[in-house]
DNA sequence: ACATGCGGGGCTA
DNA sequence: TAGCCCCGCATGT
């Protein structure tokens, strides 16, 4: 009989529990124990206020992975690595497709990739992306502390993300090599040239719409069918960058047939569909989802910590696109690398509670799946910056389910 | 192109 | 001084 995934995601995080909950270290204490009997298995959603202790064979924690977006924060302490997290990136629209996903984005952790990530549009949706910085460590970001010593790696999490998940490394990057494969194709496809030549000359008569290529009503979804829904029970070694190649998702549409994604090599998604989607990742909505039971090591709730009794339960775009909640309550737009950069220069003028404009579970993602399109308010005229990314990338986010039903495989 | 790590440096409490 | 973060650079994939 085989054991179930849930029972092999207890195991492990029983396992992983043993470390951090009882934990009596701090990653920045002097001496760090190095008596551990048992090491972790890796965790790759850290949250709340864990720590875990790793062996140095791991390969995940050698590489300080999370599948958070988590960026390099200088410490001034080489022998602590400190990274703190960047949040999700949502869309503008708080579009849902059809089956009530919610799209939630890896932000880019390259400062200049970011910025030109949300130039980009929804690939829902086409409309703007917008980056939902987290706040989960009283008004800051989530921060994970990595610690080298001897044969151990010492991991240590501060705060509780109050955000979605976002999508995987291993699934940003297999939607990304998915739409280079895309736009790799483009100019090959006779019949999308043809389509983007009559693009081109109806954008030289009316105002040109930022949705360059009308949306497929049907048509497989290929790449959608990969990510999704978790399956637990994956080793820790392969958690992250093993045989499954796309994290521990195993895409809900797989079992349906779809195989647009493989991976060939450890850690290493292989876009062998190159006419798929280039989908976003979405999420169910709070309301459509199990809340996953929270792992024994985690002392946070599944819920995000902290919130003001009147923040709405849909995790709607509310005051202003672009404008989170400051760590001290007032809202504010980002900065202009997304990443809210200049609150830290303000946040200490304005008052309040640390709270989020979101009150959202730990929830994984999952993929627009097949036949999912839009059905939020057209978009809104956007900035000259967009369109004219738009020109360039719309293939890319825009139209990818478009391209799939103008140049099909067979 | 992007992720990652390091280190300088600014700002605030 | 500590704790934040931004930014640029170098390196690896």
């Amino acid at each position: 009989m085989l054991k179930g995934a849930d029972d092999v995601a207890m195991e492990q995080e029983d396992s992983a529990s043993q470390n951090g909950e009882m934990a009596s270290w701090d990653i920045n204490d002097i001496k760090l124990p190095q008596d551990v009997k048992h090491t972790d298995w890796f965790q790759e959603w850290p949250d709340s206020y864990v720590k875990h202790i790793y062996s140095s064979e791991d390969k995940n924690a050698q590489r300080h992975h999370s599948s958070w977006a988590m960026r390099n924060t200088n410490n001034h302490n080489s022998r602590i690595l400190k990274k703190s997290c960047l949040g999700v990136v949502v869309c503008g629209n708080d579009c849902s497709t059809l089956d009530g996903r919610k799209i939630y984005l890896r932000p880019a952790i390259c400062d200049k990739a970011r910025q030109k990530q949300q130039r980009r549009c929804c690939p829902n949706c086409s409309g703007p992306l917008q980056l939902i910085s987290c706040r989960g460590h009283g008004g800051y970001p989530v921060t994970n502390f990595w610690r080298h010593e001897g044969q151990l790696i010492f991991f240590q999490s501060k705060g509780a993300h109050d955000h979605p998940r976002p999508e995987t490394k291993l699934e940003a990057e297999a939607r990304r090599s998915i739409q280079k494969a895309q736009t790799a194709f483009s100019p090959t496809c006779p019949r999308l040239k043809r389509f983007r030549e009559t693009e081109r000359h109806a954008g030289e008569t009316q105002p040109r719409d930022p949705l360059p290529f009308p949306r497929a009503k049907t048509g497989p979804s290929v790449a959608a069918a990969h990510f999704g829904r978790p399956a637990s029970g994956i080793s820790p070694e392969r958690a992250l960058g093993g045989r499954l190649g796309i994290s521990p998702y195993v895409g809900a549409g797989a079992e349906a047939g779809g195989s647009g994604l493989r991976c060939d090599k450890p850690g290493e998604p292989v876009a062998a569909v190159a006419c798929g989607p280039s989908v976003g990742f979405v999420e169910l909505p709070l309301w459509d989802r199990v809340l996953p039971a929270a792992p024994r090591g985690c002392h946070g709730p599944a819920l995000a910590p902290a919130r003001l009794p009147s923040e709405p339960l849909c995790p709607g775009i509310h005051p202003a696109p672009g404008a989170p909640l400051t760590p001290k309550g007032g809202y504010e737009p980002l900065g202009p690398t997304g990443d809210a950069s200049h609150r830290e220069k303000r946040h200490a003028a304005s008052g309040g509670l640390p709270a989020s404009p979101y009150l959202l579970a730990q929830q994984e993602p999952l993929v627009v799946p097949p036949g999912a399109h839009h059905h939020c308010a057209p978009l809104k005229a956007q900035g000259r910056a967009l369109e004219d990314e738009q020109q360039g990338l719309n293939l890319d986010c825009c139209s990818s389910d478009m391209f799939l039903n103008l140049c099909p495989l067979r």
